[in-house]
DNA sequence: CTGAAAGCGCTAACAG
DNA sequence: CTGTTAGCGCTTTCAG
């Protein structure tokens, strides 16, 4: 049933290397074509991509692993990579890891031997160093990290500096003369501490008391929020390493009674288009998402086609966008 | 440098079947496995999914269309998909069309030849029908699609009532006595014109002047609402096709000193994470995106599996979610 | 411009 | 349990 080259080789008084050469756009007689294209025509036949891969080595397919694709800043980075990717000609596997170990083994394992490149989005793939095994994996196809560095043969690392960026944002509230600055660290990941730890020494360099709240639930910064609010009656800042947490405070401290941008500010993280739904809207660090994505995008394939191996890192520096919470 | 099986094989003196077999867990003596073992930890040896797929005929791979992935309702569809075929072994290739015809074309024509199957997301894919020339590039690949159907020979389309979900909705506030309620329509797919059908048809039963206002702008609520309260001081209930632009017309309203859930009450639609983030929290038509994605992955699983065949349509039922604004 | 033949890396009979 | 052989569907020399 299923139609192959032979095929129409076959049908159209040909033979299998013109009919290659047909669907490469090489030079093929007028007539010969015209034979070619009518029985494709007539099957309807389209050539496997499975067997032009083997033997072009290539299925121009890249993976990107990310924690889960339903946040922001995940969702962002795959739809950037991926549309810089598909002008070029490939195909983007995503896998959600959900940021646990077994899941990112299984996914390297079944991906790496069928992609020609994979990118990881965020510092907690650095996790995979400490699996000798797994890294041999992807120890011959190269590979971009964005906030991380894997030890393999070709790995192209892109950081954004987000402490810094949590760093700027904490002294751009103390210096507008907020004293009670609380943080709220969502997760426990090496990006999050490092987010924390921008906060703690901004704080610390104006002998000010650090304050640290957690949740691990994306949408937990309302509850997270009330509690601090019990705590500390006096808060007049907030900041936290995502926007949907930040968010969730502003509505705790709007409902609390306390005026958001008044009475207290709240500055969050990835400025997000989520930002602008808040009330009020959510000033926010912007950590450059579209252009380390893009970044991203444009290294794998420069490593992938020209065999790049440039592995010198890129560096992004966040930018505080200033709405009406801060 | 690339090492393949039969280098293993000569390595380890033995032929390559035995390391197929070796590889496929079939029995091989152990002495001769031990030395199969060492040669392939020797040179860190992977076999090539992309052979493996030409001999199987499938890379294990299907693709999901969708038309961005960074709206919530597609991260969601995409996320509940692939956690559910990666249990069984697929890997997802994200396709972001845009909804652009052009770019559904292109990743049809490459992905269609690669892939074991496809998902498309939504109403919009009907477009496709009007192109028997791509339609003939999936015709002999299982299909699955959400509120639509496709004319190729194995199609298994999963429809969500959003139609009725909408008028459900309008229903349930007229009769908390609600009467000049407006309605945001969100782009016009049929998908969209469908739930502004359910809109009017209660209204109209009710003998209320329908009120549908427009944008294209996912994040437009805002500015759509402040001219509808221009328009229409009474206004007294606001219903949406999608949650981000029903939690912009609540900061709306509450910026004109509206109260929403007392003086006006709103709904959105997906009941998506973010009602939780409005202020007030967002009720919400839950179109059951987890229960018809997780039905997508399966359908399309056993067609593929069993050369399944049925398609007849599943049907799911929206539910309303109360919550503050309403 | 075209055809024969080799090869991409693996699996699956088949015969031992 | 193992090796030989023939594919899977395509591209690519290399002669002609």
């Amino acid at each position: 049933m299923k139609i192959n080259i032979y095929d129409i080789a076959k049908e159209a008084d040909t033979s299998i290397s013109t009919v290659s050469r047909y669907l490469n756009n090489k030079n093929v007689r007028p007539e010969t074509k015209k034979r070619i294209e009518e029985v494709i025509a007539k099957y309807n036949y389209k050539p496997s991509a499975i067997a032009k891969g083997l033997v072009a080595h290539s299925l121009k397919t890249v993976a990107v692993f990310v924690v889960d694709i339903r946040m922001p800043h995940y969702a962002n980075a795959a739809y950037y990579i991926d549309k810089k990717l598909a002008i070029n000609g490939y195909r983007t596997i995503i896998c959600n890891t959900r940021g646990e170990l077994t899941s990112i083994v299984k996914y390297i394992e079944e991906v790496s031997s069928q992609v020609d490149g994979i990118i990881f989005i965020g510092s907690i793939f650095n996790e995979i160093n400490r699996f000798p095994d797994i890294l041999a994996n992807i120890n011959n196809i190269p590979v971009v990290i964005t906030n991380g560095k894997l030890d393999v043969n070709r790995c192209k690392p892109i950081y954004v500096d987000d402490q810094k960026g949590i760093y700027d944002a904490t002294k751009y509230l103390i210096n507008k003369g907020r004293k009670n600055i609380a943080y709220i660290q969502y997760s426990n990941n090496t990006s999050a501490l490092k987010k924390a730890e921008g906060y703690k020494q901004a704080m610390q360099e104006a002998n000010y008391a650090a304050n640290i709240y957690h949740t691990n639930d994306l949408f937990g910064g309302y509850e997270v929020t009330q509690k601090l609010i019990i705590d500390n009656k006096n808060i007049d800042g907030v900041i936290s390493g995502e926007d949907l947490i930040a968010i969730g405070a502003i509505r705790a401290l709007e409902n609390a009674g306390i005026k958001v941008g008044k009475d207290c500010d709240v500055i969050g993280f990835n400025d997000s288009r989520y930002c602008e739904l808040s009330n009020p809207t959510l000033t926010a660090i912007d950590n450059k998402i579209e252009e380390s994505s893009l970044a991203a995008a444009d290294s794998l394939k420069d490593m992938i086609e020209n065999e790049e191996t440039d592995c010198e890192p890129l560096i992004f520096n966040c930018e505080l966008k200033i709405k009406e919470s801060a």
